[in-house]
DNA sequence: TTTACATACATAGGAAAATTATGTATGTAA
DNA sequence: TTACATACATAATTTTCCTATGTATGTAAA
C-alpha cells in the first residue's frame, strides 16, 4: 500500500529540514524510521536518496554534524545551522503554496 | 512570485490527465495557458516538459489525438482514451494520498 | 552456529523527469 | 522590422531519486 514515491520528488529536502526543526538533532537511520512511522509505512525513505541529500544540505551550510559512538556503532547526528533554521521557514512556505496550487489544479480543495 | 517548480516534479501527468477529464479535448498550448490561469501565473508549464509528457501518455494509450487547422496553424487536440479515464481516477487518488502524507510529514494539517 | 534481520554509514551506476536551449512556422501589434 | 503571441517539436543537460552494492556491528531465531 505504499504511496507513489514519484510524487515525493523534490520534497525530500523540505522533509529533512522540517524533521530537524522539530527534533534538535537526528541521525540518518533515525530519519528513515521517523518518516516510516509518520506515514505508517507508506513512504520508505531510501538510503541512496537520504545520505546524498544530507551531504548536500551539509555542503550548503544548512546542516551541521556531530559524531557519537553508541554500542560500537558510529552515529552521525545532523542539526540545523543558523542558515538552516531560516531556510526551513522558506521551504515550508513553498510547500504550503505548492499544496494549495496542486489542490487548485486537481480540484482537490477540501470541502469547507 | 512563482512557486518552487521543483516540487511539481512528478505531478505533471496527473495535472494533464485531470485537465482532460474536465475538458473533453485540449491542445498543448491551451494546457499551458490553462495551468497559468488556474495558478494565477505561479506555475509556468514549460513546452520542453509538456510535449514529451503528452507524447508519452499517448504512447501509453491514455490519450488520443485529433488534428485541426485553425487560422493556418495546426492544433493537435488530446483527449482521454477509455484507459485514460480509468487512470485519471487512480492518479487523483494517489495525489490525494500524497498531499495527506506530505501534510503529515510537514505538520501542515489544516486546523479543524 | 550460522542465518537472517536490524542498525548505521556510504557510494556507484542508471533511470526518469524536468529545464534550458533551440528550431520551425504563422499572425498581429508596436 | 521588431517583438510578442500562437503552436508544434526535439536535443542536450541537469537534477533527483532508486537500485544495487559495500562495510561493519549486534541480536534473535533456527
Amino acid at each position: 500500500m505504499a504511496v507513489n514515491n514519484e510524487l515525493f520528488k523534490g520534497t525530500l529536502q523540505t522533509i529533512i529540514l522540517n524533521l530537524l526543526s522539530e527534533n534538535e538533532k537526528m541521525y540518518g537511520y533515525e530519519i528513515t524510521q521517523k518518516v516510516k512511522s509518520i506515514t505508517q509505512g507508506e513512504l520508505m525513505l531510501k538510503e541512496g536518496a537520504l545520505y546524498p541529500a544530507l551531504h548536500k544540505l551539509e555542503a550548503e551550510g544548512l546542516l551541521e554534524t556531530t559524531t557519537e559512538v553508541v554500542d560500537n556503532r558510529v552515529r552521525k547526528y545532523y542539526s540545523l545551522s543558523k542558515d538552516g533554521e531560516k531556510e526551513v521557514v522558506n521551504k515550508l512556505q513553498e510547500a504550503k503554496d505548492f499544496i494549495a496550487q496542486l489542490q487548485l489544479l486537481l480540484n482537490l480543495k477540501p470541502a469547507i
